[in-house]
RNA sequence: GGGCGGAUAGCUCAGGGGGAGAGCAUCGGCCUUACAAGCCGGGGGUCAGAGGUUCGAAUCCUCUUCCGCCCA
């Protein structure tokens, strides 16, 4: 016995603070610019410095993990970058209501105290989702930890502003734009999120100049009207052509307006007339610009109304709606009201409804950034996993439209632009402060006031983490990088504009492979959120659980193309499996004696017994498997594939033959340097999905290649010997082991040692089998094992026959329940009838003859013939019992 | 309105043209000195419905129903 003591069940709380804290102590997790090594990098998609690590989180930096781990140990020099977002509106709002709860505004703070206070909150708080990460066990290269606003990345966004500008791929000027009243501050259209809602449709009675006539139009926000500017129909609409160049004149305001005909107007909807408000609504402003009609702002960025709303000025929006639709009706405007259901936009932050409205921003054209982009995709250079994200991603590039980047808030990159109150040039520069203006001279400058889109910023990310503009080793060691691991809900937001932006400023990719895996959804499927109340907080889940169940649960989910539902059992159940794991350490560390390292030099496969080779062969097999997996990123099956291997085959089957094995003198040592293979194999192999458990074990072992598992090599496939007859004959003993229990737990006598049993098999199978006896007896749980060629049934004997060839009699005269045996039997006989029938079928069908395979019909005919054979014997036997009863 | 994905055991999910799988739950038997968070064994499914392609369909195609998501 070795000295080793180990308590009997994991503990995950001791192990897991004090692992990470070596590893990341050690600086195990920063590259080290090795030239002889490959590369491998990844940024990590950074999450909301305001935000707290959930299940989603989780998932993500799992899978990214998982990754790090498995390229480290197999030979790569692994970047990492970590790093937080500041999320401008979403901090900003948190922010607020910190103040609000003192009763203040930010405009009570003035832009610099507010910031100040922001940069506080950010100083408190960012660092919380950082030490979730660590607790998750992200093995992320710190020494690289990112904030898309330091002064290095500022000056990346610095720099790639200036140049699209100069560029002309930056313009400002008056559109229609989305407006969060409430956070008071530009969207772009992506960060509008739309909702049924039911609503209105209200008729409305449009009268011709001179009262002849009239036309009615359908809207669903009636508070507009107040800006309409024309009257739209589609050309060929019959109804209304008789009303094309006339004017109409607006209820309550009386405004002269013209009618006029666009395509864009479905004859379907409504009435087939449209009213337009140009500076309310997308379609209109676009109807608009084609036929120069003024635009006409009746609603401002507070929600409220303008003056040109006359005598509903002052009035918020939804206020001014009551008022107006009473002032049509009473007025005799107003036709009908019916309820219908609208679609509206709300802000993605906040959830108030968006007001679209006319206003100066700032945006990018996007056409000529996506133009490269979407070639990189077509053409290879960027994979998607899976594929088929590739479609969602053309799609939306093929029909960009140019992003309006500006915000009207505070937290965030100030926009680089000053304005020259003298002579009005806009000036675009990237000095911190700049003094005068380069047109005129003059040194009244007003400086910008707007912020940039955070994701301004974030489309930078892989590059300017490394150092850009900046020319940086980091840069040329690691850029590009691998695999971006990322969920599909910001392929738009994020993926796309990192593509756009690492093509136009690296003139390279920003990443080689992008792996995007699913959302996490509870158990009902769906979206977790705190006011559903639905949440699996992962950081909870690592306090019950432990952190490895957490990640191999996590794996084991995510399969490609599918959404996680999650649920709290099955994180518990794999809880079990790092628990197994940690026995099965216990085991061999309790049986390795004195074993040497030469021992383990000395290994001589060829003389290994049957179940030594088995297993290796098998742990061969596994690492195949789960490094195809990997690479492909089919997680969930390389987690599957190390934990049916680990638990099924290694557990289950060659830890209970080894203790037989190290009974005998001339095997023990090669069984313990194979357990001790197989098992430090194991601990390689699940290690990236399960860092803490294994890196615990590891640290028991007496021989380790490297002192922390973590740097240690991940196995390798080998050429393997491992002949079709010893498949055959493990194969055997298995099910043969496999009959006996079977029928020893039919009978309730798991328990009875002695009741012998006797095999018969063909002399060839006899002479192999031999060896194997004692594995036999021990597992089967059974004193005697003896084996004949042929065999004369006795009294209270029943036969089972084992697959592949070969007979089973065991003596339960004392216990044999003729009923139940007879049942037994007709059970058996009645399934093997059924799967006969259709084996039949199919073998007597000569198209099936014809037409399919040869291997499948030999197969099929093999299958045939042993169950016809087992038919006959069950039958046989069921009779002989039914006579002898009598 | 357009597009994508899903429906498989009681629950949560794999599989993806040739004998229906896992975890949990359930039932029966075991304290077999690594593990009762365990071991051994069992039961449980017209693979949503209808049609088609095929020698053969849970798997491919079409339609229907229901669920989820994205875009307009």
């Amino acid at each position: 016995m070795s000295e080793v003591q180990l308590p009997p069940s994991y503990n995950p709380k001791e192990v897991e603070d004090k692992w990470y804290k070596i590893w990341e102590e050690k600086g195990l997790f920063e590259p080290t610019y090795d030239p002889q090594k490959p590369k491998f990098s990844m940024v990590i998609p950074p999450p909301n410095v305001t935000g707290s690590l959930h299940i989603g989180h989780a998932l993500n930096n799992t899978l990214q993990d998982v990754l790090a781990r498995y390229k480290r140990m197999d030979g790569y020099d692994v970047l990492w970058i970590p790093g937080t977002d500041h999320a401008g509106i979403a901090t900003q709002n948190v922010v607020e209501r910190e103040l609000a709860k003192e009763g203040l505004t930010r405009e009570d703070l003035g832009r610099e105290k507010f910031l100040e206070r922001v940069w506080k909150w950010k100083e408190t708080y960012g660092g919380r989702i950082i030490s979730q990460l660590k607790r998750l066990g992200a093995s992320c290269s710190w020494s690289y930890e990112r904030f898309t606003m330091d002064e290095g990345l500022s000056k990346a966004v610095k720099e790639v502003f200036c140049r699209l500008w100069e560029e002309g791929l930056i313009y400002r000027g008056d559109y229609i734009i989305n407006w969060c009243p409430r956070c008071y501050t530009a969207l772009a259209d992506l960060e509008v999120e739309f909702e049924p809602k039911p609503g209105k449709l209200w008729y409305l009675k449009y009268p011709l100049l001179d009262d002849s006539d009239f036309i009615i139009v359908a809207t669903t926000r009636p508070e507009t009207m107040l800006g309409d500017t024309a009257v739209a129909v589609h050309p060929e609409d019959e109804r209304y052509k008789r009303f094309l160049g006339k004017k109409l004149k607006l209820p309550l305001l009386g405004r002269i307006i013209p009618v006029i005909a666009d395509k864009v107007v479905d004859p379907e909807f409504g009435t087939g007339a449209v009213k337009v408000t140009p500076a309310h609504d997308f379609n209109d402003f676009a109807i608009a610009q084609r036929h120069q009609l003024p635009l006409i702002k009746v609603i401002d960025e507070y929600g409220k109304m303008t003056e040109e709303a006359g005598p509903y000025a002052g009035l918020d929006r939804f206020e001014a709606r009551k008022r107006v639709v009473e002032d049509l009706k009473k007025g005799g405007f107003l036709l009908k009201e019916e309820d219908y259901e609208v679609v509206l936009g709300h802000c993605y932050r906040c959830g108030t409804v968006i007001e679209p409205l006319l206003s100066k921003q700032w945006f990018v054209k996007m056409k000529p950034l996506a133009q490269p982009a979407i070639a990189a995709v077509e053409y290879g250079f960027i994979k998607f996993y899976p594929e088929s994200w590739k479609n969602l991603y053309f799609d939306w590039m093929r029909n960009i439209r140019d992003w309006c980047i500006s915000r009207q808030i505070w937290w965030g990159h100030r926009i680089p632009v000053w304005y020259c109150e003298s002579c009005g040039e806009i000036l675009v520069s990237r000095e911190e402060v700049l003094e005068f203006c380069y047109k005129c001279g003059s040194t009244a400058l007003k400086p910008e006031e707007d912020v940039l889109d955070t994701w301004f910023s974030s489309a930078l990310w892989p590059f300017s983490t490394m150092g850009w503009p900046e020319k940086t080793k980091t840069l040329e060691t690691f850029y590009p990088t691998s695999v971006l691991v990322t969920s599909f809900d910001i392929i738009f937001f994020w993926v796309a504009r990192m593509i756009m932006m690492g093509e136009h400023f690296m003139g390279a990719i920003p990443f080689e492979k992008v792996y995007i895996h699913a959302l996490v959804r509870d158990e009902k499927g769906q979206k977790m959120s705190k006011s559903k109340g639905n949440v699996i907080d992962p950081l909870e889940m690592i306090e019950r659980f432990g952190c490895d169940a957490l990640r191999f649960t996590l794996v084991a989910l995510a399969a490609q193309g599918r959404d996680i539902k999650l649920s709290v059992n099955r994180i518990e159940g794999y809880k079990h499996f790092i628990n197994k794991i940690w026995n099965a350490g216990r085991f061999v560390l309790m049986n390795l004696d004195d074993l040497k390292k030469e021992d383990l030099e000395n290994l001589e496969y060829e003389k290994l017994p049957l179940f030594s080779k088995w297993i290796l062969w098998r742990l061969n097999e596994t690492i195949k498997k789960v490094r195809e997996k990997l690479e492909e990123f089919e997680f969930d099956q390389a987690a599957m594939a190390i934990y049916h291997f680990f638990w099924d085959e290694f557990c289950d089957w060659y830890l209970e033959i080894s203790k037989i094995y190290m009974r005998k003198d001339e095997l023990k040592k090669s069984t313990q340097v194979v357990l001790y293979k197989v098992f430090s194999d194991c601990l390689k192999i699940l290690h990236p999905f399960i860092p803490f458990v294994t890196e615990e074990l590891w640290n028991f072992l007496p021989f380790r290649d490297e002192e922390n598992l973590l740097r240690s090599s991940y196995p390798r496939e080998q050429v393997f010997n491992f002949s079709k007859e010893e498949k055959a004959l493990t194969e055997t003993v298995i099910n043969i082991i496999t009959a006996i229990r079977n029928i020893k737990s039919e009978y309730n006598l798991t328990s009875m040692k002695d009741i012998p049993v006797i095999g018969i098999f063909d002399n060839e199978k006899i002479k192999k089998l031999e060896d194997q006896v004692e594995i036999i007896k021990a597992l089967s749980r059974s004193e005697t094992f003896s084996i004949f060629e042929s065999y004369q049934k006795k009294e209270g004997e029943i036969m089972v026959l084992i697959e592949g060839g070969g007979e089973l009699f065991m003596d339960l005269s004392k216990y044999l329940d003729f009923e139940k045996e007879i049942n037994r039997l007709k059970r058996e006989i009645k399934k093997t009838q059924e799967k006969l029938e259709v084996i039949k079928r199919k073998i007597e069908n000569p198209q099936f003859l014809e037409k399919a395979p040869l291997e499948v019909i030999e197969k099929e005919r093999r299958a045939f013939e042993e169950l016809s054979q087992k038919l006959e014997r069950l039958k046989d036997l069921l009779e002989r019992i039914e006579n002898s009863r009598r």
